[in-house]
DNA sequence: ACGAAAACTGGGAGCGCTCTCAACGCGAGC
DNA sequence: GCTCGCGTTGAGAGCGCTCCCAGTTTTCGT
């Protein structure tokens, strides 16, 4: 197979290469009938350009990065990502683009990935999640390298970086005031990690919401989880003996984990405690009671951050993007609005 | 940034492209004193080779492609995608291959995917997951174009194709079995999806399990479930008329699924209704009752799939390699045997 | 119908590597 | 001391595309 090359298709069309490279790319300057009868020979001899040689030219890759952290165990547990790698793998699709994944799980993972996500000639773009331990390092590489960038979720320094986040501060808030609008007077709080913008963020918003009503800050009422099941299960079991009333969880996963602590130790959802998580993925709706959750917009978010991307490449990396999605209140079961079924 | 090249690097340590390439690639017959210069040029100018650049001119990408199949709800749901990926791309990393993903959903993702993967210059081999619909059209692509191809699950058409699998029907036998010796006397199934080689394994494990210890196939103990949590759940609901006293499903999720509905209907588990899962992922676990189920090695599974992958890319394609990895029957508590904790 | 402008086309020069091959020492063997 | 052979080095020719520019054809106004 001496594998077909730009210049076999011109000579089958009797043109130049130069004008099958037009047509190929969707340039104008070609006439009708040339164009259509090299589009023949292309599509008749199957003929696809090969992608190192136009990188070459181009200085293009079509390829984008995706950095992911893997921090043990929460690219297992938390259907964040896979829903997140989701839509991004889509949107990369949709515009022609490849996707190369990068797990960084350990240190020596991240050694062997941070000089191959700048390196040239690989990648156009890249997408990195916020919240790793990371995350500063491979944001400084990266704009060293003036690769183009978009950081989902916002990172610990944002300026001169472009990201794309949820509102979290105002998510939290909305999602807290509801448990203090239903009655609640001993309102707690599973938060994120606080290493994490995220796990600041929504820890902010669960103060705020308490401030503006009045209450008190109760730091028994706050404990610190770490987005897995487990994690959200074990915070709960410490939350239990400052006998809240109203838990908000920084996340589905973690909601779900407490429920189950809340459930072994006999007392009920959403009766003895009430819930409210935040994501809004599938699992939400799996439990015994539904969780009344925050909806992010987790596909579009991931679609919205290769748009910008591409934005990024095509018209370079100034002035940084600052993008917020909008979230939502999805009222379920948990929270014991009357909306609940139960 | 006029981005350094090879030749910069070779006019900086006094010696010529070739030679700074063979020191770039580790090939012998550079005098010791010369390598050590170069190399420490390479160092001090930071410089890496142009990815697009070696590729065209080594026609080898060094990446590889992953195809996952997206049915609808699947990649969210089954946490096994998300073990397999992260093992598939750990191994890359190690041997500093690039990983390029490629999800499947839709109809239309197929048709630009496609033709993707058997591009050249973009991969050096794929990886496909079997068991989804398009399946056998892409591995007749790849297998055209003559790419190098693993892959993932047995497929259905396994002549001339490398694959790497588990022995389902061995495990799953061994499951039955061994609820079978704990005098369980009515046991169902619910098997996955009959379209795939692992939902027709794994049920003709369970079929194998009971005819050798002299029980009838009663086809109102068997039914359909496709590996979701939901799935798992309604298959349940169904079976629960035909009053079994265990059941081995084809997934931890979906054994998950019909936990809960037999926890809905009132049963207890494993009293009532035993249970064997399969998989052995973090989530098997989780649960009130924790799975007895079938380990799996997916990790490794992911590793060894890259393994004879770079294999394959290296040394021809043929003969096409068939490996099955072992799998471990976990006791827990959802079967009722002693070893429960329960 | 004629010239200028616009539209189209082809050739050539890279993009930054790898790889073959010829040339060049240099020590060993006779 | 001379040749042979081996380890070492560099030059050159690509890999298959894009893109610039010059040349050619077509179009259009007058």
């Amino acid at each position: 197979m001496a594998s077909l090359t730009l210049e076999d298709v011109a000579k089958q069309a009797g043109v130049s290469r130069s004008t099958v490279s037009r047509v190929l790319n969707d340039r104008p300057n070609v006439r009708k009938d040339v164009r259509e009868r090299v589009q023949n020979v292309i599509k008749s001899t199957g003929f696809r350009p090969h992608a190192a040689a136009r990188a070459l030219a181009s200085q293009r890759s079509w390829t984008i990065g995706l950095v992911l952290p893997l921090s043990v165990t929460l690219f297992f547990t938390d259907p964040y990502y896979s829903h997140l790698t989701k839509g991004i793998a889509q949107a990369c699709n949709q515009y022609n683009y490849t996707l190369a994944l990068f797990l960084v799980g350990t240190k020596e993972d991240e050694e062997k990935i941070f000089p191959r996500v700048s390196r040239k000639g690989l990648l156009d773009g890249v997408i990195v999640q916020s919240g790793h331990h990371g995350e500063q390092q491979i944001i400084g590489h990266l704009h060293d390298a003036k690769m183009p960038l978009v950081v989902a979720g916002r990172p610990f320094r944002s300026d001169n970086v472009s990201y794309i986040d949820i509102d979290n501060i105002n998510a939290a808030f909305i999602a807290v005031t509801h448990l203090i609008r239903l009655g609640n007077k001993r309102i707690g709080t599973i938060a994120g990690p606080q290493h994490s913008t995220v796990g600041l963020d929504r820890k902010a918003g669960y103060v705020k919401a308490l401030n503006e009503r009045g209450f008190s800050i109760d730091e028994s009422l706050i404990v610190e989880g770490d987005f897995t099941e487990s994690g959200g299960y074990y915070a709960m079991k410490k939350l239990l003996s400052a006998k809240p009333d109203a838990v908000f969880a920084a996340s589905d996963v973690m909601a779900l984990g407490a429920m189950r602590a809340v459930r072994e130790s006999g007392l009920s959802i959403p009766d003895d405690v009430a819930f409210v998580g935040f994501d809004d993925l599938p699992i939400a709706t799996l439990s015994d009671v539904q969780l009344t959750t925050i909806r992010q917009p987790v596909a579009q978010f991931g679609a919205k951050a290769v748009d910008t991307l591409i934005d990024l490449v095509e018209n370079g990396i100034n002035p940084p993007r600052h993008i917020i999605m909008e979230t939502e209140l999805v009222i379920r079961e948990s929270c014991g609005a009357p909306h609940g079924k139960k």
